[in-house]
DNA sequence: GCAAAAGTGTTACCGGTACACCCATGT
DNA sequence: ACATGGGTGTACCGGTAACACTTTTGC
C-alpha cells in the first residue's frame, strides 16, 4: 500500500463506520420476496430498511453479516454472498458509513417467526416494494442481479424451497427470480437431465387432481457441477 | 439498521481503517501481467504487494481505487470493478483494515513508465508471481475469475490492448485469460458473428509473411450486447 | 365427460467443436 | 519450393425453443 510506504503506523489515517446491509430473499405462494424492516426514526421514519449492522472490531465482514442474520431470523448456515460495497460519503445522512452489501437465501418456512415479528419485518413480494432509505432499493437491484446469475450458473432451490418441492414449485422459483415465464416442459426436461433431484414416491395432490411428484436435492455428490440452468 | 433502533448517533460504534487495494492487469508479448510493488520494510520486506491506498473521508472505495490508479501508473479513465472485501480482523498484521479488492484493465502501452519505475513496481507475468504480502495472493486469484467471467460474457480487449489489434493478438489474450487454447478457426468465427469489430486496411506484418490485418472495436453504438463470448 | 394441472414427445434450428484445408509471402 | 502464420470451409453433435400431445383424477 502506498500510503504505508513512509510509516510503519495506519494511525494518521482516518477510520469509518463499517455496516452491512442484508438482503433476504425467500421464497412463498409463488413469490419472491424479501425481508425489510421499519426504520423507527427520522430521518426517513416509516421507510423501509434492510437489515444491518456495524462490523465490530473483532469480527470479519461476513462474520457480521451472519450475526445479523441470526439476530434477525435466528437462523445460522444461512446461504450468504457479498454483493458489493456501497460507499458514497453521502449516502447516509446520519453519518459516513461504508456499508458492504450481502444477499441470504433462506426458506420461509424456517425462520424464527416470532423473532421477526418482534422487529416489525415484514415479506415484501419484489415485484411491489415500499419506499427504502438510502440507497437500499439500489443494493437490492444488484443483489437481485447477483441472485439471478447465481441462478443461471447452478440449481438455486436447496436454500429456498422446503426439503420437498414439486417440480411446478421450482418451475415457479425460476419464474419469479427471472420474472419471465420458462417454458414448463423444457424446464422439466432440463431438471431431468441434470440429475440433480431425486423423486420421492408421495405426491403432492394441493394443486391438481392428478398430484405432482415430490422432489428432494439428491445428497451432495463429487465436486460441484458448474450446470447452466437457464440462459441469461 | 439494527444498531441504530435506539440512538440516532453512530459514536459508540468502532470505526475501522478502510483500505482498497488493486489487481492490476495488463498484456504483453502474449502474456497477462499484473504489476506489483515491492514491500519495503518489515514485516513481509522484500515481498511484492498489490497497488493500495487508504480510504479518505470524503471520497468513495471506487473514487479511492481511482486515486489509487491515478497515483500509480499516471492514468484516468481505467477500467475499474469491484472485487470483494477482504476484511479478517487479522488479515494485516499492521493493524484492522478492511480492504476492498478492486481489478483493473490498462494498455500496457499505455500507461506512465518513469512513474511506475519510480515506485519500483514491476510486471509479473500471471503465471509466474513472487511471494506476496498478507491476503493478496487471495485477491488476485478472486479478481482473475472476475476477469473471466467478465470476458465469458463480453468481448474484453479494447481496455488491454493497443488501439490497432490483429485477431491473433486478440484470440492470445483469452489464451492468456483463461490459460487454455481456444481454437484459433472457431474463435475467429465467434468474432466475426460478434460483428463487434471493424478491420482496417492495413495490415501487421511483424509476426508472418503474409501479415495479418489490423481490427479496432466498433464505435460503441446502441445498447450493451450481452453476448457469449466463450464458455466458463 | 370435462377441466386443469402434470408430465411426455416431436421437430426444427442454431451454435459450438473438431479438424481439414487453402492463402500469401519472405527466404 | 516450402515453411509459417493467417484465414476459410465443412460436417457433426448436442442443447434449446416452440408447441402439440397424453395422463391422471376430482368434480
Amino acid at each position: 500500500m502506498i500510503d504505508i510506504l513512509d510509516s510503519n503506523s495506519y494511525n494518521h489515517f482516518s477510520k469509518h463506520f463499517v455496516a452491512v446491509d442484508c438482503v433476504i430473499f425467500g421464497y412463498e405462494e409463488d413469490n419472491l420476496k424479501l425481508l425489510l424492516y421499519p426504520r423507527g426514526f427520522e430521518p426517513s421514519q416509516g421507510k423501509w430498511s434492510l437489515m444491518g449492522g456495524f462490523v465490530r472490531d473483532n469480527e470479519s465482514m461476513d462474520q457480521a453479516a451472519r450475526r445479523v442474520l441470526n439476530f434477525t431470523v435466528g437462523l445460522d448456515n444461512i446461504y450468504l454472498e457479498q454483493v458489493r460495497s456501497f460507499s458514497d460519503p453521502e449516502r447516509d445522512p446520519g453519518g459516513r458509513v461504508i456499508s458492504m452489501a450481502y444477499f441470504a437465501l433462506i426458506r420461509i418456512d424456517q425462520y424464527d417467526k416470532e423473532l421477526v415479528r418482534n422487529h416489525g419485518a415484514h415479506w415484501w413480494p419484489i415485484t411491489k416494494l415500499p419506499p427504502l432509505i438510502f440507497d437500499h432499493a439500489n443494493m437490492i437491484e444488484n443483489a437481485l442481479e447477483r441472485l439471478q446469475r447465481k441462478a443461471s450458473l447452478e440449481l438455486v432451490g436447496k436454500e429456498l424451497l422446503p426439503e420437498m418441492f414439486t417440480l411446478t414449485q421450482l418451475h415457479n422459483l425460476y419464474n419469479a427470480i427471472f420474472q419471465k415465464q420458462f417454458d414448463a416442459g423444457n424446464f422439466r426436461k432440463k431438471l431431468s437431465s441434470l440429475n440433480l433431484l431425486d423423486r420421492l414416491p408421495e405426491k403432492d395432490t394441493s394443486n391438481s387432481k392428478r398430484g405432482a411428484y415430490y422432489y428432494k436435492f439428491k445428497y451432495k455428490t463429487s465436486t460441484d457441477n458448474i450446470d447452466r440452468i437457464v440462459k441469461l
